[in-house]
DNA sequence: ATGTAC
């Protein structure tokens, strides 16, 4: 049996790209990382693989914590975490999904290519920036009316849609159909809904960015087809999630499980973990206002669509559906919990068991955490959009905006080695912090365009600086294991052409 | 990620 030592931690290699942490002392089951050898290094290199051990001692956990290829570390949990909870007796765990609730990514296709692009990169970066508002704080594309901000809360993208802010068959390519039937907007905080009333249509600041792109490769012909996208083809990719509204959500939770299920917290490791038990008032209350925040993430990245298909539209003087053919491929959300059926090994009593252990396989309820992690459903699966059934999901992961991004496709073992997911990105290398003592916003700036061709305009050149090219894992490295494992596999490689970002 | 402040 092959085992390595990374960061202290003895991990056991169970086959290729899976690395076990062992059940010991407290951990109610092991801990398991997807991950090569170089990027278990890179893993390594921060707070992530205590995280997750830390993770394996919430209750009801049903199966090993996970951590996506892409890992690194988050507040309590880490970003790239997978965490399977028991729904009935397990618990709810607002760390386990982040601060930046549905924080996620959508790309829209379009019919045009990289040569109806060049030379106007400039026009289209300036244009961009000017309609859709980035950075922090306030102003969004319209003004947060109390009809507009509950019918985000309460149906997401189909409320946009209504408003005419897209197309009816935007609604069918979005993860649950963009709209949480589960949402309960009257659990949201006045104070939250006042931080997202004048956020609604707006990038944010971080990591969050539009990028227009080209597709450079494409690995799986039969799918990028029904994906609609071709070598050439110019896409656009849309990175953003619930901005203060979800943030101040997260927080209202996390104090009120610290006053009202401090004993839950006391046996925890560590006090960001803070859950609610299943089947608690809080349990049912977050999960009712998180899924009203994910309504509106999906609302926003729908106004910031529409606002991008508008201006796409002036630049080159042509309708952005009927003649761009600018539709949306998918939306995907990559810091949620939802409850899903899935099944999990069990022992002789019932009780999660892996490896040796398990006498059985059974079906349960879950809440599955996916903080930092993309869902990633295989053809067949009744949760695929009809659309994309036959070949599975669209996995939507960005890399940084000097190395391009990809499109997957829910692999055919998600289901058995990840509950079905896959990785979300590049994953940092480094902290924001030590990204500004290394890099200066405008050198990476001129870098890109002088070197690659690549437009960035930015609110502000600290935030270029923390997402340097430089500050992120190797993106084809993390794509390489997820493929390898059949998670999600590649279908297109992307290269960025202009981006904006707060 | 974030009105970068309890």
């Amino acid at each position: 049996m092959t085992t390595r030592e990374v960061a202290g931690f003895e991990l056991r290699k169970v086959r290729e790209h899976v690395w076990e942490l062992p059940r010991e002392g407290d951990m109610n089951v092991p801990a398991r990382v997807l991950a090569s050898e170089s990027l278990l290094e890179e893993i390594g290199g921060d707070d992530t693989l205590e995280q997750l051990r830390n993770a394996t001692h919430l209750p009801g956990i049903a199966a090993p914590a996970l951590c996506m290829p892409d890992g690194h570390q988050g507040y309590g949990f880490p970003v790239g975490g997978v965490g399977a909870i028991d729904a009935e007796n397990g618990c709810i765990s607002p760390g386990a999904v982040g601060y930046d609730i549905n924080c996620g990514v959508r790309m829209v296709r379009t019919d045009l290519t990289y040569d109806d692009v060049r030379g106007r990169e400039e026009e289209l970066v300036d244009a961009l920036f000017e309609a859709i508002p980035s950075g922090l704080g306030g102003g969004g594309v319209i003004g947060g009316t109390a009809d507009a901000i509950e019918g985000a809360l309460e149906r997401g993208v189909e409320w946009a849609v209504e408003e005419g802010y897209g197309v009816e068959s935007d609604l069918a390519r979005c993860e649950d159909e963009g709209r949480r039937l589960d949402a309960r907007p009257e659990y949201v905080s006045q104070k939250a809904m006042d931080r997202g009333r004048n956020q609604m249509g707006s990038l944010g600041s971080g990591n969050h960015f539009l990028e227009v792109q080209r597709v450079t490769d494409v690995f799986r012909e039969d799918v990028a087809a029904e994906y609609g996208l071709r070598e050439d083809g110019i896409v656009v990719l849309i990175h953003c999630g619930s901005r203060g509204l979800g943030h101040q959500t997260c927080n209202d939770y996390l104090r009120r499980i610290e006053r009202e299920h401090g004993d839950l917290l006391d046996d925890l490791p560590d006090k960001e973990l803070a859950a609610a038990p299943a089947g608690s008032e809080l349990a049912e209350e977050y999960y009712g206002a998180m899924g009203a925040c994910i309504n509106f993430a999906w609302a926003n990245r729908q106004l910031i669509t529409h606002q991008a298909r508008e201006t796409f539209g002036e630049v080159f003087d042509a309708d952005p559906i009927d003649d761009l053919g600018m539709e949306l491929l998918y939306d995907v959300a990559h810091n949620i919990a939802k409850k899903e059926t899935h099944e999990i090994g069990v022992d002789a009593d019932g009780n999660p068991a892996v490896g040796d252990a398990v006498a059985d396989r059974e079906e349960r309820e879950l809440y599955v955490h996916r903080k930092g992690a993309t869902r990633a459903f295989p053809a067949g699966n009744a949760d695929v959009p009809e659309v994309y059934r036959g070949v599975g999901q669209p996995v939507i992961i960005p890399g940084s905006m000097g190395a391009g991004s990809y499109v997957l496709r829910g692999g055919d073992e998600s289901m058995s080695v990840s509950f079905g997911s896959t990785a979300h990105g590049a994953g940092r290398l480094m902290s924001r912090t030590q990204a500004k003592q290394e890099f200066w916003g405008g050198d990476v700036q001129d870098d890109l365009e002088d070197g690659q061709q690549i437009y960035v305009k930015a609110e502000s050149g600290a935030t270029i600086a923390e997402e340097a090219p430089g500050v992120y894992k190797d993106i084809d490295e993390v794509i390489r294991v997820s493929d390898d494992l059949g998670i999600g596999d590649k279908v297109a490689r992307t290269f960025p052409v202009c981006n904006i970002k707060g």
